[in-house]
RNA sequence: CGGGGUGUGGCGAAGUUGGCUAUCGCGCAUGGUUUGGGACCAUGAGGCCCUGGGUUCAAGUCCCAGCACCCCGACCA
C-alpha cells in the first residue's frame, strides 16, 4: 500500500479528550476515529490489526476442536426474558423495532447459543461440543473510558461450550485455557491468569487472562512467593492475628460523640485499630445482614454475595440503618441487635477478646466485648479483602502485592444454569433427560488491541508484535530525486510481489516526518532507501523493538526479511 | 446516576468589564527554494463560534433551557 494513498493519515496532535497512551497512539496513529462516547470506527490501519487477531483467534480455537458459526446481534427480547436477565442486566438496550417487537442489542450470547443449543443437540453422542463467534457486543454502559480501553461497541470472541457432566466440562474448560494460552503467545503478549469472580454470569470457577498495567480497571494480588494470583475481590489472605487478652473484662460503655471511622475512634479509645469492629448492615435480597469485620480490614461483597448466596446486594440506607439498630450510622454493633438479624463476622474477627464495637446507641461504643457472653457468636466467614501486604493464604509465606490489570479475556464454568432455565436438555446414555453443562469463553478483541498498545509502546509510538501489526514492513523513500524514487518504485513492486505485507511512503515529505510517523504508527521493520544508501547498493534496515538500525545490501535484502519475519 | 470541566475552520488553542472585518499555530492547496529526525518563502481555500430561546443599538462573550464530549466517583458480562 502507498500510504500517500492511504486513507487515514497521522496527526500531530494529541487529541484532548485522549487519556491512555493507547487512546493517544491509535487516535494519532490513523488506526481508530472517535464516533460518539463508547463508539469507535477502525480505520484501514486499525481494521488489519483487528483482522489479524480474529484470524489468530479462530485458528487457535478450530486447533482444539472448536466450531466456527455466527449469531445475531438484535435478539428478541422473549429470549431475555426467559433467563430474567432482560431485567437484571443494565447494559441491556432495549428497543422497539418499527414492526412492534421488543428488542434488546445483544451485549453477551448465553441466550441464543443456549436456544441453539436446545434445538439440535438431542443425546449424549452430539456431545461435547465447543462452539465459537467473534462478533460485535453492545454493552450500554454508564461510562466509557480510555479509548478502546472500554467501549461501548465491541468486538468479542465468545465461545460456549457444552458437556454431559462437570468431567466434561472440566476438560473443555481446560482445552479453552490451553487455547488462550496458544493465542495470546502467538499475538506476543505477556498475560497473567487469576481466579476471578463469575459476577452476574452464574456459575463457578472462572478466571481471567490480564495484561498488567496502570490504566487497567481491574486491581489483581500476586504473591512475591508462590503463583498465586487473584482478583482482588475473590483473592485469600492470612490475617495477621493480634496478640490477645487472657482475661475477659466487663464490658463497658464509652461516649464517643461524634467520632465516625475506625481510625478516630482507635485514637479516642486508645487502642489499636484491629480491635475495632465495623458493623455495616447489607441488603441482601430480602434480608438484612449485619455484618462484623476486623478495623483494619474492609469487606469484598463479592465473597460476601458469595457467602450468601444471595443475587442482589447493597449496603441499607442510613433510614434503614435507623429503623433496625435504632441509632445511627458509625454507632452499629453486635450487641442488642434484633434477634431477626443475621449476623456475619469475618474470620479476623474470630478469637479476639476484649474488643470494641458500637453500642447501637447514639454516641455510644462498647469495649470489652466478648463473643457468647456479651451476644450470640455469630456465624464466621472469609469475607474481607485482602489488603496489600497481607500473607498469601495458598503458601503462607509470601506477601500479596496489588497490580492493575486490563482483563482481555475471561472464562467460566457456567454449569445448569442457562440450560436449567432456558430448558436445554439432552438424552443421556440411561435414557434420562439431564441440562447441558456449560462453559464460556470470552476475549475483547477490541479492547486486546488497547492492551497490546499499552504494553508495547515507547514514548515515540506503538511497537507492534508482528503477528498483529498492521503491516510487517514500512518502506521510506527519502528524497525527491528521480533515480532514487524509480528505484524505491521497483522495490515496492518486488517486495508486493513477493507477498509482503508492505506499507511503501512515497509522500514527497521531509525525512523527519516520515521517520517520525514510522515511529508512531509502529511497524516492525523499517527499510529506509535514498540516495545515501543506494550510493552502496544497500537499504537502511531498522526494527522497531531494537535501537540500532544496520545496513543491508539490496541483494539480500528479500532473504533478511524473510528471516526476520520467519524469527 | 452524583460531583467537576469543555464545546470557536480538519487538529490544538486565544478571544479582557458585551463593541470594529473572529485571531494564532499546525494541517491543507498552488508556486518556488529545500531534503536523513516534525524545513523555509509567497499566495490561497476553508467558520451555523454546539443547538434553541431570551436580554441589548450590538452577543463567540450575558441569562435560561437543551444536546454532546471529557475527567473523578458509583456501576461493570
Amino acid at each position: 500500500m502507498r500510504y500517500s494513498k492511504f486513507f487515514g493519515k497521522t496527526q500531530k496532535e494529541t487529541p484532548k479528550e485522549a487519556v491512555a497512551v493507547s487512546h493517544k497512539y491509535l487516535q494519532r496513529g490513523g488506526f481508530v476515529h472517535q464516533l460518539a462516547a463508547g463508539l469507535y470506527e477502525f480505520l484501514p490501519l486499525g481494521f488489519n490489526v483487528l483482522t489479524k487477531i480474529d484470524k489468530i483467534i479462530k485458528e487457535e480455537l478450530a486447533k482444539k476442536g472448536v466450531q466456527h458459526l455466527l449469531m445475531p446481534l438484535v435478539h428478541p427480547a422473549s429470549l431475555w426474558k426467559e433467563t430474567g436477565r432482560y431485567d437484571k442486566v443494565d447494559v441491556l438496550l432495549k428497543f422497539t423495532s418499527a414492526r412492534g417487537t421488543d428488542c434488546v442489542l445483544a451485549p453477551t450470547h448465553e441466550e441464543t447459543v443456549t436456544d441453539l443449543a436446545r434445538k439440535y443437540i438431542r443425546t449424549y453422542k452430539d456431545l461435547p461440543v465447543t462452539l465459537n463467534q467473534n462478533q460485535w457486543k453492545y454493552r450500554d454502559e454508564i461510562r466509557a473510558t480510555g479509548g478502546l480501553l472500554r467501549t461501548r461497541e465491541f468486538l468479542m470472541q465468545d465461545a460456549y461450550s457444552f458437556d454431559r457432566d462437570k468431567a466434561g466440562l472440566d476438560i473443555s474448560f481446560d482445552k479453552m485455557v490451553a487455547a488462550y494460552h496458544a493465542i495470546f503467545d502467538r499475538i506476543g503478549i505477556d498475560v497473567v491468569v487469576v481466579k476471578a469472580d463469575s459476577g452476574t454470569m452464574g456459575g463457578s470457577d472462572s478466571q481471567e487472562f490480564g495484561v498488567i498495567s496502570d490504566v487497567g480497571e481491574d486491581k489483581i494480588m500476586i504473591c512475591d512467593s508462590c503463583d498465586y494470583k487473584a482478583n482482588i475481590e475473590k483473592a485469600e489472605s492470612k490475617f495477621e492475628a493480634q496478640e490477645q487478652d487472657k482475661e475477659m473484662k466487663p464490658m463497658a460503655k464509652v461516649a464517643g460523640e461524634g467520632i465516625i471511622g475506625v481510625e478516630a475512634l482507635a485514637a479516642h479509645l486508645g487502642v489499636p485499630v484491629h480491635s475495632t469492629t465495623m458493623t455495616l448492615l447489607f441488603q441482601a435480597d430480602k434480608d438484612v445482614v449485619a455484618v462484623m469485620m476486623r478495623g483494619d480490614y474492609h469487606v469484598s461483597e463479592t465473597k460476601l454475595r458469595n457467602y450468601l448466596g444471595c443475587k442482589n446486594l447493597n449496603l441499607v440506607s442510613p433510614d434503614m440503618v435507623k429503623k433496625v439498630t435504632g441509632t445511627e450510622v458509625g454507632y452499629v454493633g453486635p450487641v442488642n441487635l434484633p434477634a431477626n438479624v443475621r449476623v456475619v463476622a469475618d474470620l479476623s474477627c474470630k478469637d479476639r477478646i476484649n474488643f470494641e464495637a458500637g453500642a447501637n446507641e447514639l454516641h455510644s461504643h462498647n469495649v470489652n466485648v466478648n463473643f457468647d457472653r456479651d451476644f450470640p457468636t455469630p456465624e464466621f466467614a472469609d469475607i474481607r479483602e485482602a489488603n496489600e501486604g497481607d500473607t498469601c493464604a495458598a503458601c503462607g509465606k509470601g506477601k500479596l502485592a496489588v497490580k492493575n490489570s486490563i482483563e482481555m479475556g475471561h472464562v467460566f464454568k457456567l454449569g445448569t444454569c442457562y440450560s436449567e432455565w432456558m430448558k436445554a436438555n439432552y438424552v443421556d446414555n440411561d435414557g434420562k433427560s439431564k441440562p447441558l453443562v456449560m462453559g464460556c469463553y470470552g476475549i475483547g478483541i477490541t479492547r486486546l488491541i488497547a492492551g497490546i498498545v499499552e504494553s508495547s509502546h515507547d514514548d515515540k509510538g506503538i511497537i507492534w508484535p508482528k503477528a498483529v501489526a498492521p503491516f510487517t514492513v514500512e518502506l521510506v523513500v527519502l528524497g525527491k530525486d528521480e533515480s532514487v524514487v524509480k528505484r524505491a518504485d521497483a522495490l515496492y513492486e518486488e517486495l508486493l510481489e513477493e507477498g509482503v505485507e508492505v506499507l511503501y511512503d512515497d509522500r514527497d515529505d521531509s525525512a523527519g516526518v516520515k521517520l517520525n510517523d514510522a515511529d508512531l504508527i509502529g511497524i516492525p521493520l523499517r527499510i529506509v532507501i535514498s540516495s545515501r544508501t543506494l550510493e552502496k547498493e544497500s537499504v537502511e534496515w531498522k526494527a522497531r523493538s531494537e535501537k540500532d538500525a544496520k545496513i543491508v545490501e539490496l541483494k539480500d535484502l528479500k532473504k533478511e526479511i524473510a528471516k526476520f519475519l520467519a524469527a
